[in-house]
DNA sequence: CTACTTGCAAAAAATTTGCTGCTAT
DNA sequence: ATAGCAGCAAATTTTTTGCAAGTAG
């Protein structure tokens, strides 16, 4: 939940970070261990669910935490938004200028002191438009 | 995932609803079983994901799965945002405007037909600021 | 050196599902 | 009547954790 004090540099957590790097989808911790074990054939699960846990605390990568079970991480640091498709799940970056008061307007409205926000659009991609018309997927 | 073709409105879905709508928190489906079975002693925990799920397919509820691992609910359906407070968890409602061009923008950028967004801003409640000052939680 | 990290395996947490009997429509 | 639902329990899926051995700084 929060930077550790002495972060250590490891093989494993430097793969991770040059993989999920080069990466440019938003992958799972189990899509990128499966990824992982390639370079690396022994690491397991819980170092991977570890160091993304604790390299977005350092805010080297980001923790995707919208919609949909599992938790998704980004290799893009840089503030951007996403968007999802709603028929195969896909996520994208979008980058789109947002009102730079929109933090403080909801300061002002909530108390909060805003530190930040997440956006996330939702719709079909461009894939899925094209492809096969069904109103559902199985 | 979609909403089925004969919607059945039993008595557990009605109190689902019912409780959910005059909750004004975003209970996870854990607690919300815990506050049913006052009413329905004998409900089970399946029933409430089930039904959690199908009153949200339906529109009649929302599902918000912004950060954090649990999924929440949410009885007010019409548009709104959430401030979610960095210390304790919190969740709660925000009524801001966002530029109204903002799907069309998405859609154009990104050649999604986008159908809505989401918005989540993160910080410290008011609770929290006036708290003892504590930089980390345990 | 030694505090931090790993791999492994087991546990916990969260959600889904098969099935059988009940019920809204 | 009958398609849809509830309750129950077992199964899955996702994430976390305890621990002994390894390693970066």
């Amino acid at each position: 939940m929060e930077a550790p004090v002495n972060l250590r540099m490891t093989k494993q957590r430097q793969v991770i970070l040059d993989e999920l790097r080069k990466m440019h989808s938003h992958p799972t911790a189990d899509e990128m261990y499966r990824l992982l074990r390639r370079r690396l054939p022994k690491i397991s699960l819980g170092t991977v669910y570890r160091n993304l846990e604790v390299l977005s605390d350092c805010g080297l990568i980001q923790k995707i935490e919208v919609a949909g079970t599992q938790k998704r991480f980004d290799g893009n640091a840089s503030h951007h938004y996403h968007v999802r498709c709603n028929r195969c799940s896909r996520l994208e970056d979008v980058y789109v200028d947002v009102d730079a008061e929109m933090n403080r307007k909801v300061s002002r409205l909530t108390e909060y002191d805003i530190a930040q926000h997440r956006m996330e659009f939702v719709g079909i991609c461009p894939t899925c438009k094209a492809g096969a018309r069904r109103d559902d997927f199985d």
